[in-house]
DNA sequence: CGTTTAGTTCGGTTATTAGCGAACTAAAAG
DNA sequence: CTTTTAGTTCGCTAATAACCGAACTAAACG
Protein backbone atom coordinates (compact mmCIF):
# COMPACT_ATOMS: atom_id res chain seq x y z
CA UNK A 1 0.00 0.00 0.00
CA UNK A 2 0.84 3.81 -0.53
CA UNK A 3 1.42 4.59 3.13
CA UNK A 4 2.98 0.70 3.51
CA UNK A 5 5.33 2.25 1.26
CA UNK A 6 5.93 5.38 2.68
CA UNK A 7 6.49 4.47 6.35
CA UNK A 8 9.15 1.19 5.34
CA UNK A 9 10.83 3.89 2.99
CA UNK A 10 10.83 6.30 6.42
CA UNK A 11 12.11 3.24 8.78
CA UNK A 12 14.92 2.52 6.97
CA UNK A 13 15.99 5.97 6.06
CA UNK A 14 15.40 6.81 9.83
CA UNK A 15 18.09 3.85 10.12
CA UNK A 16 20.53 5.37 7.55
CA UNK A 17 20.82 9.23 8.84
CA UNK A 18 20.79 7.73 11.90
CA UNK A 19 24.21 5.93 11.79
CA UNK A 20 25.23 8.91 10.02
CA UNK A 21 24.60 11.81 12.79
CA UNK A 22 25.91 9.17 15.22
CA UNK A 23 29.14 9.43 13.83
CA UNK A 24 29.28 13.00 11.98
CA UNK A 25 27.23 14.72 14.20
CA UNK A 26 28.50 12.53 17.34
CA UNK A 27 25.66 11.40 19.31
CA UNK A 28 24.31 8.50 20.81
CA UNK A 29 22.51 6.29 18.40
CA UNK A 30 18.88 7.46 20.10
CA UNK A 31 19.71 10.63 20.15
CA UNK A 32 20.67 10.51 16.48
CA UNK A 33 17.16 8.62 15.35
CA UNK A 34 15.40 11.07 17.26
CA UNK A 35 16.84 13.48 15.34
CA UNK A 36 16.37 11.66 12.28
CA UNK A 37 12.82 10.99 13.16
CA UNK A 38 12.05 14.82 13.53
CA UNK A 39 13.74 15.41 10.71
CA UNK A 40 11.85 13.04 8.29
CA UNK A 41 8.43 13.98 10.08
CA UNK A 42 6.15 16.75 9.70
CA UNK A 43 7.33 19.93 10.65
CA UNK A 44 4.39 20.45 13.50
CA UNK A 45 6.24 18.00 15.53
CA UNK A 46 5.26 14.94 17.00
CA UNK A 47 4.14 13.02 20.24
CA UNK A 48 6.78 11.60 23.03
CA UNK A 49 4.65 8.30 22.25
CA UNK A 50 5.05 8.41 18.83
CA UNK A 51 8.90 8.38 19.20
CA UNK A 52 8.43 5.52 21.47
CA UNK A 53 6.76 3.76 19.52
CA UNK A 54 8.69 3.88 16.18
CA UNK A 55 11.83 3.76 18.02
CA UNK A 56 11.28 0.94 19.80
CA UNK A 57 13.12 2.85 22.58
CA UNK A 58 12.36 2.95 25.94
CA UNK A 59 10.32 5.74 28.02
CA UNK A 60 13.66 6.60 30.16
CA UNK A 61 15.78 6.31 27.45
CA UNK A 62 13.87 8.41 25.19
CA UNK A 63 13.63 11.05 27.63
CA UNK A 64 17.06 11.48 28.26
CA UNK A 65 17.84 12.02 25.00
CA UNK A 66 15.14 14.28 24.16
CA UNK A 67 16.31 16.46 27.04
CA UNK A 68 20.21 15.94 25.54
CA UNK A 69 18.49 17.15 22.14
CA UNK A 70 16.85 20.43 23.73
CA UNK A 71 19.51 21.41 25.88
CA UNK A 72 21.75 21.31 22.51
CA UNK A 73 19.27 23.76 21.01
CA UNK A 74 19.01 21.08 18.21
CA UNK A 75 15.10 20.17 19.34
CA UNK A 76 12.39 22.02 20.94
CA UNK A 77 8.53 21.08 21.14
CA UNK A 78 5.14 23.23 20.88
CA UNK A 79 2.08 22.46 22.69
CA UNK A 80 -1.58 22.53 21.12
CA UNK A 81 -4.42 24.44 23.24
CA UNK A 82 -6.02 21.54 25.53
CA UNK A 83 -4.05 18.83 24.85
CA UNK A 84 -1.12 18.06 27.45
CA UNK A 85 0.80 16.28 24.69
CA UNK A 86 3.86 17.96 23.85
CA UNK A 87 4.89 18.19 20.20
CA UNK A 88 8.26 17.56 19.25
CA UNK A 89 10.45 18.67 16.49
CA UNK A 90 13.54 20.13 15.00
CA UNK A 91 14.19 23.58 16.49
CA UNK A 92 13.58 26.16 14.11
CA UNK A 93 16.73 27.84 15.00
CA UNK A 94 18.82 24.67 14.34
CA UNK A 95 19.78 25.11 10.76
CA UNK A 96 21.53 28.55 11.24
CA UNK A 97 22.90 27.26 14.46
CA UNK A 98 24.36 24.07 13.22
CA UNK A 99 25.85 26.06 10.18
CA UNK A 100 27.35 28.29 12.60
CA UNK A 101 29.03 25.71 14.72
CA UNK A 102 30.27 24.52 10.94
CA UNK A 103 32.14 27.65 10.50
CA UNK A 104 33.67 27.63 14.09
CA UNK A 105 35.08 24.24 13.27
CA UNK A 106 36.44 25.02 9.84
CA UNK A 107 38.09 28.35 11.55
CA UNK A 108 39.14 26.77 14.63
CA UNK A 109 40.56 23.50 12.16
CA UNK A 110 42.23 26.94 10.00
CA UNK A 111 44.04 28.38 12.84
CA UNK A 112 45.80 24.99 14.35
CA UNK A 113 46.64 24.09 10.61
CA UNK A 114 48.39 27.62 10.92
CA UNK A 115 50.15 26.80 14.02
CA UNK A 116 51.34 23.41 12.49
CA UNK A 117 52.74 24.64 9.53
CA UNK A 118 54.56 27.93 11.13
CA UNK A 119 56.06 25.25 13.52
CA UNK A 120 57.48 23.27 10.98
CA UNK A 121 58.95 25.90 8.69
CA UNK A 122 60.20 27.46 12.12
CA UNK A 123 62.21 23.84 12.49
CA UNK A 124 62.90 23.68 9.13
CA UNK A 125 64.75 27.23 9.21
CA UNK A 126 66.10 26.16 12.33
CA UNK A 127 67.82 22.52 10.35
CA UNK A 128 68.04 24.86 7.60
CA UNK A 129 66.18 23.23 5.44
CA UNK A 130 63.53 25.58 4.69
CA UNK A 131 62.73 26.19 1.09
CA UNK A 132 59.55 27.57 -0.28
CA UNK A 133 58.95 25.02 -3.37
CA UNK A 134 59.12 22.14 -0.72
CA UNK A 135 56.37 20.22 -0.89
CA UNK A 136 55.03 20.37 2.10
CA UNK A 137 55.03 23.77 2.25
CA UNK A 138 52.70 24.70 -1.23
CA UNK A 139 50.32 22.19 0.44
CA UNK A 140 49.80 24.02 3.16
CA UNK A 141 49.41 26.90 1.11
CA UNK A 142 47.32 25.11 -1.02
CA UNK A 143 45.04 23.55 1.78
CA UNK A 144 44.47 27.29 3.62
CA UNK A 145 43.33 28.36 0.44
CA UNK A 146 40.89 25.53 0.55
CA UNK A 147 39.58 26.28 4.21
CA UNK A 148 39.35 30.01 3.56
CA UNK A 149 36.52 29.10 0.41
CA UNK A 150 35.01 26.30 2.69
CA UNK A 151 34.50 28.87 5.67
CA UNK A 152 33.65 32.04 2.63
CA UNK A 153 30.86 29.40 0.98
CA UNK A 154 29.85 28.35 4.46
CA UNK A 155 29.04 32.05 5.31
CA UNK A 156 27.47 33.10 2.85
CA UNK A 157 25.08 29.86 3.15
CA UNK A 158 24.40 30.96 6.49
CA UNK A 159 23.22 34.40 4.84
CA UNK A 160 21.13 32.86 2.50
CA UNK A 161 19.36 30.40 5.14
CA UNK A 162 19.04 33.58 7.65
CA UNK A 163 16.82 35.76 5.37
CA UNK A 164 14.95 32.30 4.10
CA UNK A 165 14.07 31.87 7.72
CA UNK A 166 13.07 35.61 8.30
CA UNK A 167 11.01 36.14 4.74
CA UNK A 168 9.06 33.12 6.01
CA UNK A 169 8.26 34.73 9.33
CA UNK A 170 7.07 37.68 7.78
CA UNK B 1 67.58 27.29 25.83
CA UNK B 2 66.32 27.71 22.07
CA UNK B 3 66.03 23.81 21.79
CA UNK B 4 63.65 23.70 25.03
CA UNK B 5 61.33 26.23 24.00
CA UNK B 6 60.99 24.03 20.77
CA UNK B 7 60.04 21.27 22.37
CA UNK B 8 57.97 22.73 24.82
CA UNK B 9 56.22 23.92 21.94
CA UNK B 10 56.27 20.68 20.49
CA UNK B 11 54.76 18.60 23.44
CA UNK B 12 52.28 21.72 23.68
CA UNK B 13 51.18 20.87 20.19
CA UNK B 14 51.15 17.24 20.01
CA UNK B 15 48.34 17.85 22.89
CA UNK B 16 46.47 20.21 20.78
CA UNK B 17 47.07 18.37 17.35
CA UNK B 18 46.02 14.89 18.84
CA UNK B 19 42.78 16.15 20.80
CA UNK B 20 41.85 17.68 17.33
CA UNK B 21 42.64 14.30 15.49
CA UNK B 22 40.70 12.47 18.70
CA UNK B 23 37.51 13.43 17.24
CA UNK B 24 37.54 14.70 13.95
CA UNK B 25 39.67 11.73 12.73
CA UNK B 26 38.09 9.25 15.24
CA UNK B 27 41.11 7.56 16.48
CA UNK B 28 42.01 6.77 20.32
CA UNK B 29 43.72 9.21 22.15
CA UNK B 30 47.39 7.42 21.80
CA UNK B 31 46.95 6.97 18.24
CA UNK B 32 45.88 10.59 17.40
CA UNK B 33 49.22 11.12 19.80
CA UNK B 34 51.43 9.54 17.73
CA UNK B 35 50.00 10.77 14.78
CA UNK B 36 50.43 14.39 15.94
CA UNK B 37 53.81 13.54 17.17
CA UNK B 38 54.58 12.28 13.45
CA UNK B 39 53.41 15.30 12.14
CA UNK B 40 55.64 17.70 13.89
CA UNK B 41 58.78 15.62 13.49
CA UNK B 42 61.29 15.19 10.91
CA UNK B 43 60.03 13.62 7.45
CA UNK B 44 62.73 10.72 7.57
CA UNK B 45 60.82 9.45 10.59
CA UNK B 46 61.50 8.68 14.18
CA UNK B 47 61.84 5.26 16.85
CA UNK B 48 59.70 2.99 18.46
CA UNK B 49 61.75 4.14 21.66
CA UNK B 50 61.42 7.95 21.10
CA UNK B 51 57.73 7.64 20.49
CA UNK B 52 57.41 5.69 23.53
CA UNK B 53 58.96 8.32 25.89
CA UNK B 54 58.03 11.43 24.47
CA UNK B 55 54.15 10.36 24.44
CA UNK B 56 55.31 8.45 28.10
CA UNK B 57 53.43 5.46 26.96
CA UNK B 58 53.74 1.58 27.52
CA UNK B 59 55.85 -0.02 24.47
CA UNK B 60 52.68 -2.58 24.44
CA UNK B 61 49.98 0.06 24.08
CA UNK B 62 52.43 2.16 21.11
CA UNK B 63 52.83 -1.01 19.20
CA UNK B 64 49.28 -1.64 19.15
CA UNK B 65 48.77 1.41 17.66
CA UNK B 66 51.47 1.68 15.98
CA UNK B 67 49.70 -1.26 13.74
CA UNK B 68 46.70 0.23 13.54
CA UNK B 69 47.75 3.28 12.35
CA UNK B 70 49.66 1.27 9.93
CA UNK B 71 47.69 -1.04 8.79
CA UNK B 72 45.14 2.22 7.99
CA UNK B 73 47.81 3.55 5.68
CA UNK B 74 48.48 6.58 8.32
CA UNK B 75 51.76 5.02 9.07
CA UNK B 76 54.68 3.59 7.49
CA UNK B 77 58.27 3.18 8.10
CA UNK B 78 61.63 2.77 6.89
CA UNK B 79 65.06 1.48 7.70
CA UNK B 80 68.31 2.49 7.39
CA UNK B 81 71.62 -0.31 6.77
CA UNK B 82 73.14 -1.55 9.47
CA UNK B 83 70.29 -0.27 11.80
CA UNK B 84 68.01 -2.71 13.49
CA UNK B 85 65.43 -0.10 14.54
CA UNK B 86 62.03 0.83 12.25
CA UNK B 87 61.89 5.18 11.62
CA UNK B 88 58.14 5.66 11.85
CA UNK B 89 56.88 8.23 9.67
CA UNK B 90 53.50 9.81 8.14
CA UNK B 91 53.21 7.52 4.94
CA UNK B 92 53.84 9.91 2.32
CA UNK B 93 50.66 8.50 0.44
CA UNK B 94 48.58 9.29 2.93
CA UNK B 95 48.36 13.30 2.42
CA UNK B 96 46.62 12.26 -0.74
CA UNK B 97 44.46 9.28 0.71
CA UNK B 98 43.16 11.32 3.23
CA UNK B 99 42.06 14.15 0.74
CA UNK B 100 40.06 10.92 -1.24
CA UNK B 101 38.83 9.99 2.26
CA UNK B 102 37.18 13.87 2.04
CA UNK B 103 36.02 13.84 -0.81
CA UNK B 104 34.05 10.42 -0.45
CA UNK B 105 32.55 11.00 2.82
CA UNK B 106 31.18 14.85 1.25
CA UNK B 107 29.89 12.66 -1.35
CA UNK B 108 28.28 10.07 1.01
CA UNK B 109 26.57 13.08 2.57
CA UNK B 110 25.48 14.67 -0.70
CA UNK B 111 24.00 11.63 -1.79
CA UNK B 112 21.65 11.11 1.88
CA UNK B 113 21.29 14.76 1.73
CA UNK B 114 19.48 14.22 -1.63
CA UNK B 115 17.65 10.82 0.06
CA UNK B 116 16.08 13.51 2.16
CA UNK B 117 15.31 16.30 0.63
CA UNK B 118 13.21 13.69 -2.24
CA UNK B 119 11.77 12.16 0.54
CA UNK B 120 10.64 15.62 2.20
CA UNK B 121 9.44 16.87 -1.30
CA UNK B 122 7.45 12.74 -1.89
CA UNK B 123 5.79 13.67 1.63
CA UNK B 124 4.44 17.08 1.14
CA UNK B 125 3.48 16.48 -2.38
CA UNK B 126 1.58 13.12 -0.91
CA UNK B 127 0.06 15.70 1.59
CA UNK B 128 -0.70 18.46 -0.90
CA UNK B 129 1.70 21.12 0.99
CA UNK B 130 4.00 21.15 -1.67
CA UNK B 131 5.59 24.41 -3.12
CA UNK B 132 8.79 25.18 -4.54
CA UNK B 133 8.91 28.40 -2.35
CA UNK B 134 8.80 26.21 0.82
CA UNK B 135 12.27 27.65 3.04
CA UNK B 136 13.39 24.12 3.64
CA UNK B 137 13.32 23.14 -0.58
CA UNK B 138 15.27 26.56 -0.85
CA UNK B 139 17.77 25.76 1.79
CA UNK B 140 18.20 22.25 0.37
CA UNK B 141 18.71 23.68 -3.04
CA UNK B 142 21.33 26.02 -1.44
CA UNK B 143 22.87 23.32 0.48
CA UNK B 144 23.53 20.98 -2.44
CA UNK B 145 25.19 23.38 -4.26
CA UNK B 146 27.57 24.33 -1.45
CA UNK B 147 28.29 20.44 -1.16
CA UNK B 148 29.04 20.03 -4.58
CA UNK B 149 31.66 23.64 -4.56
CA UNK B 150 33.32 21.65 -1.73
CA UNK B 151 33.62 18.65 -3.88
CA UNK B 152 34.70 20.36 -6.31
CA UNK B 153 37.46 22.23 -4.62
CA UNK B 154 38.61 19.16 -2.70
CA UNK B 155 39.11 17.36 -6.38
CA UNK B 156 41.27 20.37 -7.48
CA UNK B 157 43.36 20.49 -4.23
CA UNK B 158 43.73 16.98 -4.82
CA UNK B 159 44.93 17.19 -8.37
CA UNK B 160 47.24 20.13 -7.20
CA UNK B 161 48.82 17.96 -4.26
CA UNK B 162 49.30 14.91 -6.39
CA UNK B 163 51.29 16.89 -9.09
CA UNK B 164 53.03 18.72 -6.08
CA UNK B 165 54.44 15.44 -4.79
CA UNK B 166 55.46 13.59 -8.60
CA UNK B 167 57.36 16.74 -9.16
CA UNK B 168 59.37 16.13 -5.73
CA UNK B 169 60.00 12.59 -6.53
CA UNK B 170 61.44 13.29 -10.08
C1' DC C 1 75.36 -20.44 22.41
C1' DG C 2 73.80 -16.95 25.58
C1' DT C 3 72.36 -12.19 25.69
C1' DT C 4 70.71 -7.90 24.13
C1' DT C 5 67.63 -5.34 21.09
C1' DA C 6 63.33 -4.19 19.08
C1' DG C 7 59.34 -4.82 19.19
C1' DT C 8 54.68 -8.16 19.77
C1' DT C 9 51.02 -10.65 22.08
C1' DC C 10 48.07 -11.79 25.87
C1' DG C 11 45.33 -11.30 29.94
C1' DG C 12 43.57 -8.26 32.97
C1' DT C 13 41.89 -3.68 34.91
C1' DT C 14 39.44 0.51 34.88
C1' DA C 15 36.47 3.98 32.91
C1' DT C 16 32.87 5.23 30.08
C1' DT C 17 28.66 4.68 27.28
C1' DA C 18 24.13 3.58 26.39
C1' DG C 19 20.36 1.61 27.40
C1' DC C 20 16.60 -0.53 30.47
C1' DG C 21 12.86 -1.17 34.15
C1' DA C 22 10.66 0.36 38.16
C1' DA C 23 9.39 3.74 41.03
C1' DC C 24 8.17 8.43 41.07
C1' DT C 25 5.73 13.20 40.17
C1' DA C 26 2.86 16.87 38.68
C1' DA C 27 -1.07 18.17 36.26
C1' DA C 28 -5.54 17.13 34.59
C1' DA C 29 -9.70 14.21 34.14
C1' DG C 30 -13.45 11.76 36.02
C1' DC D 1 -10.26 12.45 45.93
C1' DT D 2 -8.79 8.87 43.09
C1' DT D 3 -7.12 7.70 38.57
C1' DT D 4 -4.98 8.51 34.35
C1' DT D 5 -1.72 10.83 31.48
C1' DA D 6 2.74 12.41 30.21
C1' DG D 7 6.69 12.25 31.06
C1' DT D 8 11.13 12.15 34.70
C1' DT D 9 14.57 10.25 37.77
C1' DC D 10 17.34 6.65 39.70
C1' DG D 11 19.92 2.52 40.14
C1' DC D 12 21.55 -1.18 37.69
C1' DT D 13 23.71 -3.89 33.82
C1' DA D 14 25.96 -5.11 29.62
C1' DA D 15 29.16 -3.79 26.14
C1' DT D 16 33.07 -1.59 24.66
C1' DA D 17 37.37 1.22 24.74
C1' DA D 18 41.87 2.21 26.11
C1' DC D 19 45.58 1.29 28.32
C1' DC D 20 49.03 -1.34 31.11
C1' DG D 21 52.56 -4.99 32.68
C1' DA D 22 54.52 -9.32 32.00
C1' DA D 23 55.76 -12.83 29.29
C1' DC D 24 57.15 -13.81 24.77
C1' DT D 25 59.78 -13.94 20.03
C1' DA D 26 62.87 -13.32 16.32
C1' DA D 27 66.96 -11.39 14.70
C1' DA D 28 71.57 -10.07 15.63
C1' DC D 29 75.57 -9.24 18.51
C1' DG D 30 79.49 -10.93 21.10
Amino acid sequence: MYMDNLSEEKKELIEELGVYFETSEDMSPLSARIFSLLVLSEINGITFDTIVETLEASKSSTSTNLQLLQTSGIVSYCTKPGDRKRYFKVDPKHIVTRLEKKIEMWEKERKLHLKVSDFKIKLHKQQNTFSETLPGIQFAKNYSLFIEDVIKNLKNLKEKTSTLINEEQS
